[in-house]
DNA sequence: CGAAAGGCTCTTTTT
DNA sequence: GAGCCTTTCG
């Protein structure tokens, strides 16, 4: 197979180019995998270079197989010895192998960011910090970003400059000693410990070297400082590392991705080769020149022309709601109508969405009209309570020193060791100058020999604690002897779990639950148990959702705008375009953020093919309470040429309703605005009360079920004769009262 | 100690 | 609207 065939002079530029470091900027659908897995295959099939030789790095598990698997077409078998993962993934196999050198314990667990929250909770708590003050959440933020940025605790006191940091330090402090005597690494510390690690031990870091003589990475906009310094000091003796990546579409900010890492990549790297990948493959002309006009409203921005011979296409068409279930309605009808005209198949289409809680309301309206869809990662699989329950069991028995994974299950199912007693265990723990568990098990110990420890406990707790203590015990014993599956079911069924799970009222759901993570389980059962155990756990760690996601499924994609990059699909719907959703309320006061807003929309848009829908609605709830929202400022942001003339829509009738949506509206910044001027009714509206009979223009008569007042406006429920319960607002609808 | 109920605060995006 | 935490009562 020819692997320099079907490339553009560009692409081919980059494939060929595989001395010396070499920045790829590619812009959207500019065929970016391809250039990557082909520069792989060159690598291989043309250089004779071995597949062991080469690292890989990509931003998603996904990815890894996705690109795992053209490899395998491109270059055949061998490509199994490439190293190809995430930043974390391959992070955690360099620290097992030897993060001895720098005291990483290689039977560490990792913790997520749910266990990461919990133990910097517990100690806020400790260090006698109000959680209630400060938010645990800002405090876990902070902790991440110094790690992120290299920072050691002592660095990180050291650096701090104002009463919030020092109190994160002295959190920090303590938490990353709670992270060592649980045996814990957590996602930062992957990547921090192996940087210290490459840093340290210079003679690890020639043994990398030396093996690596080819590296790649994907998404390089999205890098941080750790990841970079990472790749710096890996390439640091050839300096043979491709990076390929796009700012415009750097989403990833808050995870503490610095954009910088590719803007200076030449500076850093100054004899780089830089290959820009302008054509684009993916799009129709009105996608792209739309895509374009909004990014470039960025200030900061490398100026780069996009540019395409594919057709011209539709026009993007930009739809108003009333509320957001109309808008999932809409989406669902109007997926219906492509389909039935044959312009599309489900699995072309794609709903887009700023925050996962968008996400239920569309599947709701999936749900209702019975059409197929898929939803990426709503409530995360391996975030589900009892999925993790059972993982912690699991990383109990594997590692009895993870104090974050004793405090989850000591109690569940409950077995009368309440706050009480572990408060006290803590204390025990804490005077000894023990751990959780060592402490834990000294108590059960003196149940034998009651000379052993002096405690507090009575009998009954005594006893409580020790069965639990032997009953862990036992499960290490028979871990080393049975299979993964055989140890789930001893688990789940001798701790009680499945009896506690399943004597619950919605407790078959989550057996179901408890039943996939089992098979999970069972992918591992023929290795030998310890391996089994550890490939397990990465796994679950390591493993999001969105890798589960299925293209080749004919359903409807619900996604975020998040996971969605690197995808395509002909026809896209992005849903919720308004202030406060895209651009997100939180990035108003803070023009960076809403320039990476900007970018997340531009993500959105060109992962069209032909069809683009922008879908607003008037009023939304959000937490809990129904507010008027404007459309997105980012809309304006779009040539008007390219968009079909607009309307409202409603109530699956696709009718343009009584209101014509001004396009031409003034702009946004006042608060006057957030009902649009033209339809707006210039005579004072009747007053209309409870079982008023009045009339419509085009619903005709009816009767007045409730009113009430919003804003400086008034929402008007009427049961029209025949036609149907409607919502409506005084200054749009033109009721006139009869009768 | 535990179950149930009520009250509270928020939610952006993910390895 | 949901999850989390606290309170309350048995």
């Amino acid at each position: 197979m020819d692997v320099l065939a079907d490339l553009n002079p560009a692409q081919k530029e980059a494939v060929e180019t595989i001395n010396g470091p070499v920045l790829i900027l590619a812009g959207p659908g500019s065929g970016k995998t391809r250039v990557i897995t082909h520069r792989i295959a060159y690598l291989i099939n043309v250089c004779g270079v071995s597949p062991r030789r080469i690292l890989a790095v990509t931003f998603t598990n996904k990815a890894a197989r996705a690109m795992e698997s053209r490899l395998l077409q491109l270059a055949g078998e061998s490509v199994g010895q490439t190293t190809l993962g995430t930043f974390h993934a391959i992070c955690a196999r360099f620290l097992r192998q030897d993060g001895r050198a720098i005291g990483v314990n290689p039977q560490f667990v990792i913790y997520d960011a749910a266990d990461q929250l919990s133990l910097v909770k517990r100690t806020m708590q400790a260090t006698g910090i109000d959680p209630k003050q400060y938010s645990p959440g800002a405090f876990v933020g902070a902790i991440s970003n110094a790690k992120n940025q290299l920072l050691t605790p002592d660095d990180y006191e050291r650096a701090n400059r104002s009463y919030f940091e020092e109190l994160v330090s002295r959190t920090y402090q303590l938490y990353q000693r709670m992270l060592v005597e649980s045996d814990a690494l957590d996602f930062d510390d992957l990547l921090m410990k192996a940087v210290a690690l490459f840093r340290d031990h210079a003679d690890v870091l020639a043994k990398y070297q030396s093996r690596y003589l080819y590296i790649m990475v994907d998404e390089f906009q999205d890098t941080n400082l750790a990841q970079y310094e990472l790749v710096r000091l890996l390439g640091g003796e050839h300096k043979n590392v491709c990076v390929v990546g796009d700012p415009d579409q750097s989403i990833y900010s808050w995870r503490a991705a610095d954009l910088r890492n590719i803007l200076n990549f030449e500076h850093d790297y100054p004899d780089a080769k830089v290959v820009l990948l302008e054509q684009n493959y993916r799009s129709t002309k009105v996608i792209l020149d739309a895509a374009s006009n909004v990014i470039s409203a960025n200030q900061e921005r490398k100026q780069k022309t996009l540019w395409t011979e594919n057709e011209q296409g539709d026009a993007v068409r930009v739809i108003e709601t009333y509320t957001e279930q109309e808008e999932a309605q809409f989406v669902v009808g109007e997926v219906e109508r492509l389909v039935d005209s044959a312009d599309a198949s489900l699995g072309d289409c794609a709903v887009m969405y700023r925050t996962n809680a968008q996400s239920r309301v569309v599947e709701e309206a999936f749900i209702r009209y019975g059409t197929p869809y898929k939803l990426v990662a709503g409530t995360r699989f391996y975030e589900r309570r009892e999925v993790k329950d059972v993982v912690a069991y699991f990383r109990l028995i594997h590692n009895p020193q993870d104090s974050v994974s004793l405090r989850r299950v000591i109690n569940v199912p409950g077995r009368g060791i309440g706050q009480q007693t572990l408060l006290k265990l803590a204390e025990l723990a804490e005077s000894l100058g023990i751990s959780l568990s060592d402490a834990l098990r000294l108590v059960a110990e003196s149940r034998e020999r009651p000379e052993a420890i002096s405690h507090p406990f009575n009998q009954r707790t005594t006893r409580a604690l020790a069965d639990f203590w032997e009953m862990i015990d036992g499960f290490t014993t028979n871990a080393r002897v049975l299979n993964l599956t055989e140890l789930f079911d001893l688990v789940v069924e001798a701790s009680g779990y499945r009896a506690q799970v399943l004597g619950d009222k919605d407790g078959e759901d989550r057996w179901e639950n408890v039943l996939e993570l089992r098979g999970v389980a069972n992918d591992y059962q023929q290795l030998p148990p310890p391996e089994a155990m550890t490939a397990f756990l990465e796994k679950v760690a390591l493993v999001s959702d969105s890798d589960a996601y299925d293209e080749t499924v004919d359903r409807v994609t619900l996604i975020t705008l998040h996971q969605a990059k690197g995808l395509e699909f002909p026809v896209v719907f992005i849903v919720g375009m308004e202030e406060r959703l895209l651009p997100h309320v939180r990035s108003f006061d803070d023009p960076a953020q809403m320039e990476e807003e900007r970018r997340l929309f531009y993500v959105g848009i060109t992962r069209a093919q032909k069809r683009l829908y922008l879908v607003h609605s008037f009023r939304r709830t959000l937490m809990g309470t129904s507010a008027v929202n404007k459309p997105s400022r980012f809309i304006d942001d779009i040539p008007k040429h390219l968009v079909a003339s607009p309307g409202w829509w409603r109530d699956g009738t696709d009718q343009v309703a009584e209101a014509v949506y001004s396009w031409n509206r003034t702009p946004v910044g006042t608060a006057a605005d957030a009902i649009p001027e033209t339809p707006k009714s210039g005579k004072p509206s009747p007053e209309l009360r409870t079982g008023d009979r009045v009339a419509h223009i085009q619903f005709g008569e009816g009767i007045v079920v409730s009113c009430k007042d919003i804003r400086d406006d008034r929402e008007v429920v009427v049961a029209f004769d025949g036609q149907g319960v409607k919502r409506l607002l005084m200054s749009f609808a033109h009721l006139e009262k009869v009768g």
